[in-house]
DNA sequence: ATTAGGG
DNA sequence: CCCTAAT
């Protein structure tokens, strides 16, 4: 007997070291967290409990379990987000309202994904990782444990959790659990999660590194932690760190949390330098949050796999792993509504990223992805000026925005040619190119194009071809062959080849 | 300074 | 997106 509780002492020591060490970089995380939260919120700006539950979770929990509390939040966030759409939806407004904030969720993410991967990983540290991600489960405590492991495993949400709008209990609930869970009582319970944890943890990260060791390590020093006091040294300390964690984190979080957005902004370029240092932290945080990802989309497209929509966000996101950006809905672009729902979201959106990207180099050096509004608002510029006039379409639409120069708009443009099919899309099947297409844009909108690269043909089309057969397109588009309103025709058009 | 075209 | 050549 007095062994066995030594030896559970001895386990949660090591634990609590474990934790302490931790730390440093667990501060990084949480900023990670904020970010995913604000994340999350953003999205729901209609959905106040999600938010409470995040700040729940992220206060409290904070550096204890953050990958957890993390997780957990995650997807009830996302939960939450899929009824509220569902629920709303149908209104075109709303529909772009989500879209939008979809967007600019998308856009955050992957955002925090590029810092991860400016990093960069290093394998070394992976194992480390490992190790700690183990460990903070563990400290988690048995149900918990449970739930998360299972939860991660599957896609399906763990019951604890539940979708309920009570999302902020379960937290607090688990929460509860965790940190009065004495390392010393449930030792030998602690020993067997490890074990499971293990498991779990490798077949969820599809690591298989050093888990195993780790394992073994484990189980050794239970058997001979007699002999090994180091272990025990670091494991004391657990107890301690665990009640700083809890309430060290506290106030910051609270408020940078329900500030959400703007301040979002700031306080994560500020924590970024400090993960920065910590390699290992941002590995952890890196598949974290490719995981969340993962699920979100997983979970939009499910429930909301009717519209374009969702699945638009989830093919674009796929295509760039980098960062996603999601696109309008099918909406009614042509309506109009581009100029209210632009310059809201997508514009003060943009703004806010160029400004950070800023700080560190010049203009986003990658790309950024082109929401469908932008697309829209290009061909209609397209429409209005014609084609070679790319300044003034950027001046005239783009002028808000500073990125998105006219050779930009003109990319974009060359782009849409050839995804619309026209231009050089045989005639024999440009549906068909669309659908195995990884973006999927609008009927609306591909109409448009099309409208628009039929009358000007912009890259060096085969204008023999086309000359002799009609100049128009031929056969493939049957139907909305002049479905654009718009005045494309102009004055002006096709400017450019015949000038010489 | 802008645009076309290619990488 | 980025760069270069041609206007």
């Amino acid at each position: 007997m007095d062994k066995q509780s030594h030896f559970h002492k001895k386990v949660a020591n090591m634990k609590c070291q474990r934790v302490k060490k931790e730390e440093s970089f667990a501060s990084a995380l949480e900023d990670e967290a904020i970010e995913v939260e604000n994340l999350l919120a953003e999205p729901k700006n209609e959905h106040v409990s999600v938010d409470g539950v995040l700040s729940f979770g992220g206060e409290n929990l904070g550096k204890g379990l953050q990958m957890d509390d993390f997780s957990c939040g995650f997807e009830y966030g996302l939960r939450t987000n899929s009824g509220g759409l569902d629920s709303n939806t149908t209104q075109e407004g709303e529909e772009d309202l989500q879209l939008e904030v979809l967007d600019g969720f998308l856009d955050e993410v992957e955002e925090v994904d590029d810092l991860e991967a400016t990093h960069g990983l290093s394998n070394a540290c992976e194992d480390y990782l490992l190790d700690i991600d183990f460990e903070k489960v563990e400290l988690i405590s048995g149900p918990r444990l449970g739930s998360y492991v299972g939860n991660s495993s599957s896609e399906s949400q763990s019951p604890g959790l539940s979708g309920s709008s009570n999302g902020a209990v379960g937290i607090s609930e688990s929460s509860t659990l965790t940190i009065p869970t004495s390392e010393c009582k449930n030792g030998a319970i602690n020993k067997a999660l490890t074990c499971e944890l293990h498991g779990g943890f490798r077949s969820k990260c599809g690591c298989q590194t050093p888990a195993e060791d780790l394992a073994s390590l484990e189980l050794r020093k239970f058997d001979d932690f007699d002999n090994d006091d180091k272990s025990f040294l670091e494991a004391s300390k657990i107890g301690a760190v665990r009640e700083k964690r809890l309430r060290k984190p506290t106030r910051r979080y609270i408020e940078e949390v329900p500030n959400k957005k703007p301040k979002c902004s700031k306080g994560r370029e500020k924590y970024l330098a400090a993960a920065t240092k910590d390699t290992s932290l941002k590995v952890r945080s890196h598949s974290e949050l490719h995981n969340v990802r993962r699920r979100a989309l997983t979970v939009v497209h499910g429930e909301k796999p009717l519209r374009v929509t969702s699945i638009q966000s989830v093919s674009e996101v796929r295509a760039r792993r980098g960062r996603p950006k999601k696109q309008a809905t099918k909406q009614a672009p042509i309506l109009a509504p581009e100029s209210e729902e632009e310059p809201l979201s997508s514009e003060s959106e943009d703004d806010r990223v160029t400004k950070k990207k800023s700080k560190k180099h010049d203009r986003r050096k990658h790309q950024r992805m082109w929401t469908l509004s932008e697309v829209m608002k290009l061909v209609d510029g397209i429409s209005e000026h014609g084609i070679g006039r790319w300044t003034d379409i950027k001046r005239n639409l783009f002028s808000t925005s500073a990125y998105r120069t006219p050779i930009d708009l003109r990319d974009k443009w060359r782009n849409l040619l050839r995804a619309s099919g026209a231009q050089k899309a045989s005639k024999k099947g440009v549906e068909q190119k669309q659908e195995h297409a990884l973006r999927p844009l609008p009927t609306t909108l591909l109409k448009r194009v099309r409208e628009l690269a039929k009358i000007h043909p912009y890259p060096r089309v085969r204008m023999s071809k086309k000359s002799s057969l009609g100049q128009v397109a031929p056969l493939m588009l049957p139907g909305p062959s002049k479905g654009a309103p718009s005045n494309l025709g102009g004055g002006r058009t096709v400017r450019r080849k015949n000038s010489t």
